[in-house]
DNA sequence: CCCAGAATCTTGACAGCGACAAGATAGCTC
DNA sequence: GAGCTATCTTGTCGCTGTCAAGATTCTGGG
Protein backbone atom coordinates (compact mmCIF):
# COMPACT_ATOMS: atom_id res chain seq x y z
CA UNK A 1 0.00 0.00 0.00
CA UNK A 2 2.63 2.59 1.26
CA UNK A 3 5.49 1.31 -0.78
CA UNK A 4 3.21 1.07 -4.23
CA UNK A 5 2.53 -2.39 -5.85
CA UNK A 6 5.58 -3.95 -7.91
CA UNK A 7 4.18 -7.14 -9.30
CA UNK A 8 1.58 -7.98 -7.07
CA UNK A 9 0.95 -5.17 -4.42
CA UNK A 10 2.88 -5.24 -1.14
CA UNK A 11 3.87 -8.86 -0.93
CA UNK A 12 6.08 -8.80 2.14
CA UNK A 13 4.20 -6.73 4.53
CA UNK A 14 0.83 -8.84 3.18
CA UNK A 15 2.62 -11.97 4.08
CA UNK A 16 3.86 -10.82 7.75
CA UNK A 17 0.03 -10.04 8.52
CA UNK A 18 -1.52 -13.12 7.11
CA UNK A 19 1.70 -15.49 9.29
CA UNK A 20 0.37 -13.65 12.26
CA UNK A 21 -3.32 -14.14 12.01
CA UNK A 22 -2.79 -17.92 11.09
CA UNK A 23 -0.33 -18.12 14.06
CA UNK A 24 -2.77 -16.56 16.48
CA UNK A 25 -5.11 -18.96 14.85
CA UNK A 26 -3.96 -22.12 14.87
CA UNK A 27 -0.72 -21.88 16.57
CA UNK A 28 3.19 -21.33 14.78
CA UNK A 29 3.61 -25.02 13.78
CA UNK A 30 0.07 -24.41 11.30
CA UNK A 31 2.01 -22.05 9.47
CA UNK A 32 3.73 -23.11 5.92
CA UNK A 33 5.15 -20.52 3.39
CA UNK A 34 3.19 -22.21 0.95
CA UNK A 35 0.01 -21.66 2.73
CA UNK A 36 0.82 -17.94 3.23
CA UNK A 37 1.46 -17.74 -0.59
CA UNK A 38 -1.71 -19.34 -1.64
CA UNK A 39 -3.29 -17.25 0.94
CA UNK A 40 -1.70 -14.23 -0.75
CA UNK A 41 -2.15 -14.93 -4.24
CA UNK A 42 1.15 -15.82 -4.97
CA UNK A 43 3.32 -18.72 -6.14
CA UNK A 44 4.38 -21.03 -3.65
CA UNK A 45 8.09 -19.89 -3.80
CA UNK A 46 7.37 -16.60 -3.51
CA UNK A 47 7.93 -15.80 0.30
CA UNK A 48 11.47 -16.72 0.20
CA UNK A 49 12.34 -13.99 -1.67
CA UNK A 50 11.84 -11.68 0.74
CA UNK A 51 12.54 -13.71 3.60
CA UNK A 52 15.01 -16.21 2.84
CA UNK A 53 13.38 -19.22 4.53
CA UNK A 54 11.00 -20.31 7.32
CA UNK A 55 13.19 -18.37 9.94
CA UNK A 56 13.72 -15.59 8.53
CA UNK A 57 9.57 -14.70 8.13
CA UNK A 58 9.38 -15.44 11.40
CA UNK A 59 12.38 -13.62 12.55
CA UNK A 60 10.66 -10.20 10.85
CA UNK A 61 7.62 -10.92 12.84
CA UNK A 62 9.49 -11.43 16.31
CA UNK A 63 11.26 -8.14 15.32
CA UNK A 64 8.23 -6.42 14.73
CA UNK A 65 6.85 -8.15 17.80
CA UNK A 66 9.79 -6.34 19.98
CA UNK A 67 9.54 -3.17 18.48
CA UNK A 68 5.34 -2.78 19.21
CA UNK A 69 6.30 -4.21 23.14
CA UNK A 70 8.59 -1.54 23.56
CA UNK A 71 6.44 1.25 22.31
CA UNK A 72 3.63 -0.34 24.70
CA UNK A 73 6.35 -0.72 27.66
CA UNK A 74 6.86 3.17 27.00
CA UNK A 75 3.51 4.32 27.08
CA UNK A 76 2.87 2.58 30.97
CA UNK A 77 3.76 5.29 33.45
CA UNK A 78 4.78 3.11 36.27
CA UNK A 79 5.82 -0.34 36.92
CA UNK A 80 2.78 -1.68 37.57
CA UNK A 81 0.93 -0.05 34.75
CA UNK A 82 4.07 -1.46 32.44
CA UNK A 83 3.18 -4.91 34.06
CA UNK A 84 0.10 -4.66 32.54
CA UNK A 85 1.20 -3.32 29.36
CA UNK A 86 2.77 -6.55 28.88
CA UNK A 87 -0.06 -8.97 29.31
CA UNK A 88 -2.26 -6.38 27.01
CA UNK A 89 0.61 -6.79 24.25
CA UNK A 90 0.68 -10.29 24.47
CA UNK A 91 -2.69 -10.98 24.47
CA UNK A 92 -3.17 -8.59 21.32
CA UNK A 93 -0.74 -9.64 19.70
CA UNK A 94 -0.86 -13.50 19.96
CA UNK A 95 1.07 -14.23 16.81
CA UNK A 96 3.79 -12.02 17.46
CA UNK A 97 4.23 -12.92 21.32
CA UNK A 98 4.39 -16.87 20.44
CA UNK A 99 7.11 -16.18 18.29
CA UNK A 100 9.33 -13.65 19.96
CA UNK A 101 10.64 -16.51 22.69
CA UNK A 102 11.00 -19.18 20.56
CA UNK A 103 14.35 -18.59 20.07
CA UNK A 104 14.50 -22.59 17.77
CA UNK A 105 12.44 -20.74 15.49
CA UNK A 106 14.55 -17.46 14.91
CA UNK A 107 17.03 -16.87 13.33
CA UNK A 108 19.59 -16.61 16.65
CA UNK A 109 22.13 -13.54 15.92
CA UNK A 110 20.22 -11.53 13.46
CA UNK A 111 21.11 -7.66 14.41
CA UNK A 112 17.93 -6.09 13.90
CA UNK A 113 16.45 -8.97 16.61
CA UNK A 114 18.87 -8.18 19.05
CA UNK A 115 18.68 -4.65 18.83
CA UNK A 116 14.42 -4.93 19.00
CA UNK A 117 15.24 -7.03 21.83
CA UNK A 118 17.36 -5.01 23.82
CA UNK A 119 14.99 -1.89 23.34
CA UNK A 120 12.17 -3.78 24.93
CA UNK A 121 14.30 -5.46 27.45
CA UNK A 122 15.56 -1.41 29.03
CA UNK A 123 11.84 -0.90 29.71
CA UNK A 124 11.50 -4.14 31.09
CA UNK A 125 13.91 -3.26 33.39
CA UNK A 126 13.55 0.31 34.49
CA UNK A 127 11.87 1.19 37.57
CA UNK A 128 12.23 -1.83 39.97
CA UNK A 129 13.99 -1.37 43.40
CA UNK A 130 16.32 -4.28 42.47
CA UNK A 131 17.38 -6.71 39.49
CA UNK A 132 16.22 -9.41 41.13
CA UNK A 133 12.71 -7.56 41.36
CA UNK A 134 12.93 -6.66 37.76
CA UNK A 135 13.56 -9.96 36.54
CA UNK A 136 10.77 -11.55 39.42
CA UNK A 137 8.35 -8.26 37.70
CA UNK A 138 8.82 -9.79 33.43
CA UNK A 139 8.67 -13.70 34.75
CA UNK A 140 5.27 -12.81 36.36
CA UNK A 141 3.83 -11.01 33.92
CA UNK A 142 5.52 -13.38 31.08
CA UNK A 143 4.15 -16.62 32.74
CA UNK A 144 1.20 -15.27 33.50
CA UNK A 145 0.34 -14.02 29.18
CA UNK A 146 2.06 -17.96 28.65
CA UNK A 147 0.12 -19.85 30.87
CA UNK A 148 -3.28 -17.29 29.34
CA UNK A 149 -2.72 -18.12 26.07
CA UNK A 150 -2.02 -21.81 26.32
CA UNK A 151 -5.22 -22.15 27.88
CA UNK A 152 -3.51 -23.78 31.60
CA UNK A 153 -5.46 -21.26 33.17
CA UNK A 154 -8.66 -22.24 32.15
CA UNK A 155 -9.35 -24.87 35.34
CA UNK A 156 -8.72 -22.13 37.67
CA UNK A 157 -11.50 -20.73 39.72
CA UNK A 158 -11.02 -17.42 38.99
CA UNK A 159 -9.91 -18.03 35.36
CA UNK A 160 -13.74 -18.20 34.82
CA UNK A 161 -15.38 -14.81 35.03
CA UNK A 162 -12.82 -12.84 35.05
CA UNK A 163 -11.15 -11.24 31.94
CA UNK A 164 -7.16 -11.61 31.59
CA UNK A 165 -7.13 -8.19 31.98
CA UNK A 166 -8.88 -7.81 35.71
CA UNK A 167 -6.72 -11.21 36.37
CA UNK A 168 -3.74 -9.74 36.08
CA UNK A 169 -4.50 -6.57 37.84
CA UNK A 170 -5.23 -8.95 40.67
CA UNK A 171 -2.37 -11.15 40.55
CA UNK A 172 -0.07 -7.94 40.56
CA UNK A 173 -1.68 -6.42 43.37
CA UNK A 174 -1.16 -10.21 45.35
CA UNK A 175 2.65 -9.31 45.58
CA UNK A 176 4.63 -6.83 46.40
CA UNK A 177 8.37 -6.52 45.32
CA UNK A 178 10.69 -5.35 47.97
CA UNK B 1 12.47 -54.19 30.19
CA UNK B 2 10.12 -54.57 32.57
CA UNK B 3 6.96 -55.41 30.42
CA UNK B 4 9.90 -57.54 28.71
CA UNK B 5 10.71 -58.05 24.98
CA UNK B 6 7.81 -58.47 22.40
CA UNK B 7 9.39 -57.85 18.43
CA UNK B 8 12.03 -55.83 19.54
CA UNK B 9 12.06 -55.25 22.69
CA UNK B 10 10.21 -52.58 25.19
CA UNK B 11 9.85 -49.59 21.78
CA UNK B 12 7.45 -47.92 23.46
CA UNK B 13 9.44 -46.29 26.55
CA UNK B 14 12.76 -46.27 24.25
CA UNK B 15 10.58 -43.81 21.58
CA UNK B 16 9.76 -41.83 24.74
CA UNK B 17 13.23 -41.13 26.07
CA UNK B 18 14.70 -40.62 22.50
CA UNK B 19 11.99 -38.25 22.24
CA UNK B 20 12.33 -36.45 25.36
CA UNK B 21 16.10 -36.05 24.52
CA UNK B 22 15.71 -35.26 21.04
CA UNK B 23 13.50 -32.16 22.41
CA UNK B 24 15.88 -30.98 24.87
CA UNK B 25 18.76 -31.04 22.56
CA UNK B 26 16.45 -29.16 19.25
CA UNK B 27 13.42 -28.10 20.43
CA UNK B 28 10.21 -29.83 19.79
CA UNK B 29 10.20 -28.73 16.20
CA UNK B 30 13.26 -31.18 15.57
CA UNK B 31 11.49 -34.26 16.62
CA UNK B 32 10.06 -36.17 13.07
CA UNK B 33 8.74 -39.96 14.06
CA UNK B 34 10.89 -41.16 11.29
CA UNK B 35 14.16 -40.19 12.96
CA UNK B 36 12.46 -41.41 16.32
CA UNK B 37 12.16 -45.40 14.52
CA UNK B 38 15.56 -44.82 12.55
CA UNK B 39 17.25 -44.15 16.18
CA UNK B 40 15.14 -46.91 18.12
CA UNK B 41 16.15 -49.37 14.95
CA UNK B 42 12.65 -49.36 14.02
CA UNK B 43 10.61 -49.26 10.17
CA UNK B 44 9.57 -45.56 10.03
CA UNK B 45 5.70 -47.18 10.92
CA UNK B 46 6.56 -48.17 13.77
CA UNK B 47 5.72 -45.53 16.55
CA UNK B 48 2.13 -44.77 15.07
CA UNK B 49 1.46 -48.48 16.25
CA UNK B 50 1.82 -46.82 19.55
CA UNK B 51 0.93 -43.81 19.36
CA UNK B 52 -1.52 -43.44 16.92
CA UNK B 53 0.23 -40.27 15.37
CA UNK B 54 2.37 -37.12 16.31
CA UNK B 55 0.12 -35.62 18.71
CA UNK B 56 -0.23 -39.36 20.17
CA UNK B 57 3.14 -39.68 21.01
CA UNK B 58 3.87 -35.42 22.55
CA UNK B 59 0.72 -36.28 24.70
CA UNK B 60 1.96 -38.93 26.00
CA UNK B 61 5.24 -37.62 26.74
CA UNK B 62 3.18 -34.48 28.62
CA UNK B 63 0.94 -37.45 30.76
CA UNK B 64 4.68 -38.39 32.10
CA UNK B 65 5.83 -34.87 32.29
CA UNK B 66 2.53 -33.51 34.46
CA UNK B 67 3.34 -36.93 36.48
CA UNK B 68 7.03 -36.00 37.47
CA UNK B 69 6.08 -32.60 38.44
CA UNK B 70 3.64 -33.64 40.63
CA UNK B 71 6.06 -35.90 42.49
CA UNK B 72 8.54 -33.12 42.46
CA UNK B 73 5.88 -30.53 44.12
CA UNK B 74 4.55 -33.26 46.36
CA UNK B 75 8.12 -33.44 47.34
CA UNK B 76 8.28 -29.61 48.65
CA UNK B 77 7.81 -28.46 52.20
CA UNK B 78 6.48 -25.37 51.69
CA UNK B 79 5.59 -23.03 48.72
CA UNK B 80 8.79 -21.67 48.52
CA UNK B 81 10.51 -24.34 48.28
CA UNK B 82 7.66 -25.90 45.74
CA UNK B 83 8.18 -22.99 43.59
CA UNK B 84 11.90 -23.69 43.63
CA UNK B 85 10.94 -27.64 42.54
CA UNK B 86 8.94 -26.41 39.47
CA UNK B 87 12.06 -24.29 38.23
CA UNK B 88 13.67 -27.76 38.66
CA UNK B 89 11.59 -29.71 36.90
CA UNK B 90 11.30 -27.54 34.45
CA UNK B 91 15.26 -27.28 33.83
CA UNK B 92 15.69 -31.20 35.06
CA UNK B 93 13.12 -32.20 31.99
CA UNK B 94 12.92 -29.71 29.56
CA UNK B 95 12.11 -32.31 26.99
CA UNK B 96 8.80 -32.82 29.05
CA UNK B 97 8.39 -29.32 29.82
CA UNK B 98 8.80 -28.00 26.44
CA UNK B 99 5.73 -30.16 25.35
CA UNK B 100 3.14 -29.97 28.31
CA UNK B 101 2.21 -26.41 27.95
CA UNK B 102 1.73 -26.62 24.28
CA UNK B 103 -1.98 -27.35 23.75
CA UNK B 104 -1.35 -27.03 19.75
CA UNK B 105 0.97 -30.41 19.85
CA UNK B 106 -1.37 -32.28 22.40
CA UNK B 107 -4.68 -34.16 21.90
CA UNK B 108 -6.42 -31.58 23.93
CA UNK B 109 -9.34 -34.15 25.49
CA UNK B 110 -7.13 -37.06 26.32
CA UNK B 111 -8.61 -37.96 29.80
CA UNK B 112 -5.57 -38.90 31.11
CA UNK B 113 -3.45 -35.56 29.77
CA UNK B 114 -6.18 -33.74 31.95
CA UNK B 115 -6.30 -36.14 34.95
CA UNK B 116 -2.44 -35.77 35.34
CA UNK B 117 -2.61 -31.93 34.72
CA UNK B 118 -5.13 -31.68 37.54
CA UNK B 119 -2.82 -33.80 39.74
CA UNK B 120 -0.33 -31.18 39.53
CA UNK B 121 -2.49 -28.18 39.75
CA UNK B 122 -3.56 -29.01 42.95
CA UNK B 123 0.05 -28.86 44.53
CA UNK B 124 0.53 -25.30 42.81
CA UNK B 125 -2.57 -23.91 44.23
CA UNK B 126 -1.98 -25.41 48.04
CA UNK B 127 -0.24 -22.96 50.86
CA UNK B 128 -0.75 -19.77 49.10
CA UNK B 129 -3.06 -17.09 51.14
CA UNK B 130 -5.24 -16.77 48.19
CA UNK B 131 -6.24 -17.62 44.74
CA UNK B 132 -4.50 -14.39 43.17
CA UNK B 133 -1.61 -15.73 44.98
CA UNK B 134 -1.35 -18.66 44.09
CA UNK B 135 -1.94 -17.69 40.23
CA UNK B 136 1.22 -15.17 41.33
CA UNK B 137 3.27 -17.66 42.27
CA UNK B 138 2.60 -19.90 39.53
CA UNK B 139 2.84 -17.35 36.69
CA UNK B 140 6.10 -16.59 38.51
CA UNK B 141 8.04 -19.65 38.37
CA UNK B 142 6.56 -20.97 35.42
CA UNK B 143 7.83 -17.54 33.56
CA UNK B 144 11.06 -17.82 34.80
CA UNK B 145 11.29 -21.20 33.68
CA UNK B 146 10.17 -20.61 30.09
CA UNK B 147 12.32 -17.23 30.13
CA UNK B 148 15.63 -18.86 30.91
CA UNK B 149 14.87 -22.10 28.91
CA UNK B 150 15.05 -19.73 26.10
CA UNK B 151 18.05 -18.15 26.74
CA UNK B 152 16.17 -14.68 27.09
CA UNK B 153 17.77 -14.11 30.46
CA UNK B 154 21.51 -14.25 28.84
CA UNK B 155 21.76 -10.54 28.31
CA UNK B 156 20.78 -9.83 32.25
CA UNK B 157 23.30 -9.16 34.61
CA UNK B 158 22.50 -11.44 37.20
CA UNK B 159 22.04 -14.43 34.79
CA UNK B 160 25.61 -14.45 33.95
CA UNK B 161 27.32 -15.97 37.22
CA UNK B 162 24.76 -17.53 39.08
CA UNK B 163 23.01 -20.91 38.09
CA UNK B 164 19.23 -20.84 37.41
CA UNK B 165 18.53 -22.45 40.64
CA UNK B 166 20.12 -20.01 42.79
CA UNK B 167 18.23 -17.12 40.37
CA UNK B 168 15.66 -18.71 41.02
CA UNK B 169 15.89 -18.46 44.63
CA UNK B 170 16.89 -14.79 44.49
CA UNK B 171 14.00 -13.96 42.88
CA UNK B 172 11.23 -15.47 44.63
CA UNK B 173 13.11 -13.82 47.65
CA UNK B 174 12.50 -10.52 45.80
CA UNK B 175 8.71 -10.67 46.30
CA UNK B 176 6.35 -11.27 48.81
CA UNK B 177 2.91 -12.59 48.43
CA UNK B 178 -0.14 -10.78 50.40
C1' DC C 1 1.84 -79.77 20.97
C1' DC C 2 -0.12 -76.66 18.12
C1' DC C 3 -2.78 -73.56 16.29
C1' DA C 4 -6.10 -69.66 15.94
C1' DG C 5 -6.03 -64.81 17.14
C1' DA C 6 -4.02 -60.79 18.71
C1' DA C 7 -0.16 -57.73 19.25
C1' DT C 8 3.69 -55.91 17.02
C1' DC C 9 6.31 -54.44 13.27
C1' DT C 10 7.41 -53.84 7.92
C1' DT C 11 6.69 -52.41 3.25
C1' DG C 12 4.77 -49.39 0.08
C1' DA C 13 2.38 -45.45 -1.27
C1' DC C 14 0.56 -40.55 -1.28
C1' DA C 15 0.17 -35.63 -0.54
C1' DG C 16 2.20 -31.63 1.65
C1' DC C 17 6.17 -29.24 3.06
C1' DG C 18 10.84 -26.32 2.87
C1' DA C 19 14.47 -25.40 -0.03
C1' DC C 20 17.00 -24.75 -4.20
C1' DA C 21 17.84 -23.64 -9.22
C1' DA C 22 16.64 -21.61 -13.42
C1' DG C 23 13.80 -18.85 -16.04
C1' DA C 24 10.12 -15.23 -16.90
C1' DT C 25 8.27 -10.57 -16.12
C1' DA C 26 7.91 -5.97 -14.54
C1' DG C 27 9.84 -1.60 -12.96
C1' DC C 28 13.81 1.65 -12.70
C1' DT C 29 17.81 4.31 -14.29
C1' DC C 30 20.46 6.57 -17.44
C1' DG D 1 14.78 2.50 -25.32
C1' DA D 2 18.63 -0.56 -23.39
C1' DG D 3 20.48 -2.57 -19.63
C1' DC D 4 19.77 -3.88 -14.98
C1' DT D 5 17.71 -5.27 -10.88
C1' DA D 6 13.92 -6.57 -8.07
C1' DT D 7 10.14 -9.49 -8.08
C1' DC D 8 7.72 -13.54 -9.02
C1' DT D 9 6.95 -18.43 -11.43
C1' DT D 10 7.87 -23.15 -12.62
C1' DG D 11 9.98 -27.34 -11.73
C1' DT D 12 12.33 -30.44 -8.85
C1' DC D 13 14.33 -32.88 -4.72
C1' DG D 14 14.37 -35.08 -0.28
C1' DC D 15 11.95 -35.20 3.94
C1' DT D 16 7.83 -35.69 6.66
C1' DG D 17 3.17 -37.62 8.63
C1' DT D 18 -0.34 -40.67 7.68
C1' DC D 19 -2.79 -44.49 5.86
C1' DA D 20 -3.42 -49.35 4.03
C1' DA D 21 -2.05 -53.95 3.61
C1' DG D 22 0.85 -57.61 4.68
C1' DA D 23 4.46 -60.16 7.46
C1' DT D 24 6.23 -61.77 11.87
C1' DT D 25 6.14 -62.88 16.61
C1' DC D 26 3.82 -63.71 20.98
C1' DT D 27 -0.06 -65.75 23.71
C1' DG D 28 -3.49 -68.67 25.44
C1' DG D 29 -6.94 -72.55 24.97
C1' DG D 30 -7.83 -77.17 23.00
Amino acid sequence: MAKSTYHHGDLRAALLAVAAEQIAAGGVDSVSLRELARRAGVSHAAPAHHFGDRRGLLTELAVEGFGLLADALAAAPDLRERAIAYVRFALAHPGHFEVMFRRDLLRPDDPRLADARARSGEYLRSGTASPPAALAAWSLVHGFASLWREGALAGSALATDSDPQALARLMVGAIRFE
